[in-house]
DNA sequence: CGAATCATTGAGGAATTTCAAGTGGTGTGG
DNA sequence: CCACACCACTTGAAATTCCTCAATGATTCG
């Protein structure tokens, strides 16, 4: 995968890279409308999977660089798109260096939750294997950390991959901790 | 600290941000020549500090958007500016995520080895508590990892702000555990 | 129904943090 | 010049958190 910068049209997508010895961080989740890609320099140091059955528009890279060129106004979009993309990775870097597991779980739900339409209710498109290597947990933790949160009542769990985010408040304080 | 970017001439920067209940997260250091505040945005996440006396160079954020917006080469060379940083803040999230207290504290000096010209001695201008914010550690283990690989002969602590690469290999191989 | 995959749960172990004490250099005042 | 205080750093032992390993449950699909 190089040269291309895309859109999620349906489904989802997460962005990847592999430590020298095989470890999985995955950088990213992206969800229907959000464009990843913007990070591709001349070096391919990530990759992209679809998550389940995808569509997306790809856009080559070299169409993205001459229309900045052209038109000013695109090339600010395009600073503005990928500001967005470096705070978002700090965030992320925060997220990863500073809370515990159960920060990272409420931190992560809280994230998608401002994602969806429906605010409350979360259908999660990846793995607890993904979530895992979104946030360098392991799995077991990150299943922890939800039973923990149902029986808390902060979440409900109808399925394993259906959030119901029941005390807002409860999660916000939760990812302080 | 708002709207503008920097270009370190003498001494060195740390970015910052904190977490709500305010554990710190050092994003990155920069040494002379190398520029930082690109990821500005509307909203301020992160701020600066220089690390003992420093001398920067100032460019108002403002100048450099309308360059960009003017002339196709500097929008060019900000975008590339801008993708090497993310590059670097997934490369960060990757350490952190899936590394363990030595392999980050080898890989930090290994980075810092390539970025000055003596590339075996490296003059650290920051403190024990920077470098533990900065690879989310606490400052003994980071102690205690500089401390090992004294004792493997992997690198020599003349003071403790100075250290020496005796052996490159063991070290991109501890990197890499 | 059985197999396969994904998720949950529990017990024990490993790595890092926390807490507490000690070292070493540096500057200051006697 | 030495005693002292101060700071950053180092070192050790105890505590904590998360991981590993192993078993069990739930859901889907042939």
């Amino acid at each position: 995968w190089s040269g291309k910068t895309e859109i999620a049209f349906r489904g989802a997508v997460r962005t990847i890279r592999f430590s020298s010895d095989g470890r999985r961080q995955i950088l990213n989740f992206y969800l229907p409308g959000d464009i990843f890609g913007l990070e591709c320099g001349k070096h391919h140091t990530l990759s992209a999977e679809a998550i389940g059955d995808t569509d997306l528009s790809l856009v080559r890279r070299s169409l993205i660089d001459t229309a900045a060129k052209q038109d000013a106004s695109s090339a600010q979009a395009l600073i503005s798109m990928m500001q967005r993309q470096l705070q978002n990775a700090q965030e992320h870097a925060l997220v990863l260096g500073r809370k515990g597991a159960g920060e990272r779980v409420a931190a992560f739900l809280l994230q998608l939750a401002d994602r969806v339409t429906a605010q409350c209710e979360i259908d999660l498109p990846m793995s607890r294997a993904d979530i895992a290597d979104h946030l360098a947990l392991t799995i077991e933790t990150v299943s922890r950390a939800f039973t923990q949160m149902e029986r808390d009542r902060t979440i409900a769990l109808p399925s394993s991959r259906h959030v119901v985010v029941r005390d807002r408040c409860a999660l916000e304080l939760l990812e302080a901790a």
